[in-house]
DNA sequence: CTGAAAGCGCTTACAG
DNA sequence: CTGAAAGCGCTTACAG
């Protein structure tokens, strides 16, 4: 079932037919009307590999994930997924783990010409980075910042979203605080660090103590326990990085130290994943503007894939509120 | 950059340089070895859609996801994504809330003429299979079989894993069982049930009391509690149909109705997901046998790719076995 | 507004 | 073993 099928079928040239599925192109609406109606009937679409081997745009975009053990990601991967279909652009998945790995994927990636690359992963290495530029693929990095500029960015305002926990804590009486901190070179975590540092030190605080826990992972977060246990004096009120770092964080406070939340610490998160509501887990945290990011990234990839070039500048949303639950402490007491 | 500048730069004709990158190609291994080492340096790249316009393959696997609450499917996501990589396949993901749109997704992915469509989602429309039948793209149910037969199926072996539940649970003296029952329509939902209610009655008890959650998830787990009040007497060993399942159940067990978990009530789960481990649910669960599904996929994948058709056949592979935590009570007493 | 023709970047019979 | 040529299913100047 080809262009040439549908235009003998109804007496037209392939031309006309084409140009039916163009909104752009000059066709009588009549004919465009005769030959999308046609094409529905006997389920014509057309072929979108000889399509983009002229028009050099795939409607494809790449969207390169690893940090896959956080539930933040597989969340706005659906959602990212559904949003994009809805404005006719496919995702092509690139998966990686390791490190090492993600540089091949994202070659692969290129091969099939993405019109667009979103990266959800923790940081893209430069030569993967200079690969897309050299193929013209414009990069959204979602929920991260890249380290040079060219790159368009739509992010959380992290450093907000710090200072916010600050205040909470500080309201309601916290009076030593600490930060457990993830990678050390993911943008969240530096700006989430900073913003809940400067808010502190701001409103006459000693600076927080930072427990370096490396990962923005459960397991991270258990094992920051001890790195906790030896702070001196013992602080009241804990910022972690995201969520997951908080859940594991509490599990290790309170099973190898014994310790209870909220009477002997406090702990709050930051992203509201769907677990931070459980009962077992009941985190207060920050919610990220994960729709307003979403449609932030949607409407991007609409211009990029409509026009030419926009100059790279990043988004970044206010967070959506602190979520109040009972890993904190809520009276001044 | 495309075969002819190659064919230029290396003064060969293009048939030539083609031919060099088809395994199967009758060329000249050093001539073969030439033009693979120039395209290496000077970055050439066939391009896969003029390519699978001539050869109508596309090396692009279509995923479709929609149970995208439940942990297990990231996870598995991210491993076909890598595991398929390795063999030079690319995956297309397709994600769908709601049951409706996942018609038009597979739909839209057809259109890429998929080799292969790898089924993550709950079910798939009839409607949506007979297009895949139409375009001639295999289907492949992972961890979930199709209604109809013409598709292939990678599944555990539900029925054995639910028969497995059973006799540990009545090993360590529980004796009035039941069931949290998931998708009515799941068959892994169906054949869990089944197996377990199945050894229950075998070894001499009351068939298992089954209590209607109606999905894979937290919250359906949650609002279960009432249920399983509900039920005289109180069942002293409760089978669900998966660990998300569970652990919301466990939840809304503790929180609703103040019960104690295994002291009042045991708990056993089905999957072994990351968080099943984690001291704050300690969930006692069966082990999909992961890896040896995702590599019977990729094997599957690999044939259907290279080969034309074989005749479908479903995959059932036993579970990795029982792991015993803390959600049921392991002694005889 | 429509059609005939060239061409996108490849692969693959067909000759040699 | 290699090359010239046709053709995959489209789009898009160019004429009319």
């Amino acid at each position: 079932m080809t262009v040439k099928d549908l235009a003998r079928d109804l007496g037209m040239s392939v031309s006309t037919v084409s140009r039916a599925f163009h909104p752009h192109a000059v066709i009588a609406p009549q004919t465009r009307d005769l030959v999308l109606q046609r094409a529905a009937e006997i389920g014509y679409r057309p072929n979108p590999f000889a399509r983009s081997l002229i028009t050099k745009r795939t409607s494809i975009v790449g969207l390169v994930v690893s940090d896959i053990t956080n539930p933040f990601y597989p969340e706005v991967v659906t959602r990212l997924t559904e949003d994009l279909r809805a404005i006719d652009m496919n995702v092509m998945l690139v998966a990686a783990s390791a490190s090492g790995e993600i540089d091949d994927a994202v070659r692969l990636l290129l091969t099939y010409q993405p019109d667009l690359a979103v990266i959800l992963a923790s940081t893209l290495s430069t030569a993967a980075r200079r690969e897309c530029d050299e193929a013209g693929t414009p990069v959204i990095f979602f929920n991260r910042l890249s380290n040079d500029d060219d790159a368009f960015g739509v992010t959380c305002d992290n450093a907000a979203g710090g200072a916010l926990v600050a205040d909470y804590l500080i309201d309601r009486g916290h009076r030593r605080l600490a930060y457990v901190a993830a990678r050390p070179d993911a943008s969240t975590n530096i700006e989430r660090r900073e913003g809940f540092v400067r808010r502190a030190v701001e409103r006459g605080l000693a600076s927080p103590a930072v427990i370096e826990a490396g990962l923005f992972s459960y397991e991270a977060g258990y094992h920051a326990a001890p790195g906790f246990a030896a702070l001196s004096p013992r602080p009241d009120g804990v910022f972690c990085a995201n969520d997951i770092l908080a859940i594991g964080f509490m599990d290790g406070v309170r099973r190898e130290l014994g310790l209870s939340i909220p009477d002997d610490l406090s702990v709050v998160g930051f992203d509201d994943v769907a677990m931070a509501a459980w009962p077992s887990h009941g985190l207060t945290t920050v919610r990220q503007p994960v729709e307003a990011m979403l449609a932030s990234t949607v409407e991007l990839a609409r211009k990029l894939a409509a026009h030419a070039s926009t100059a790279p500048f990043v988004n970044r949303i206010p967070p959506a509120g602190l979520v109040e639950r009972q890993s904190a402490r809520t009276r001044h007491d």
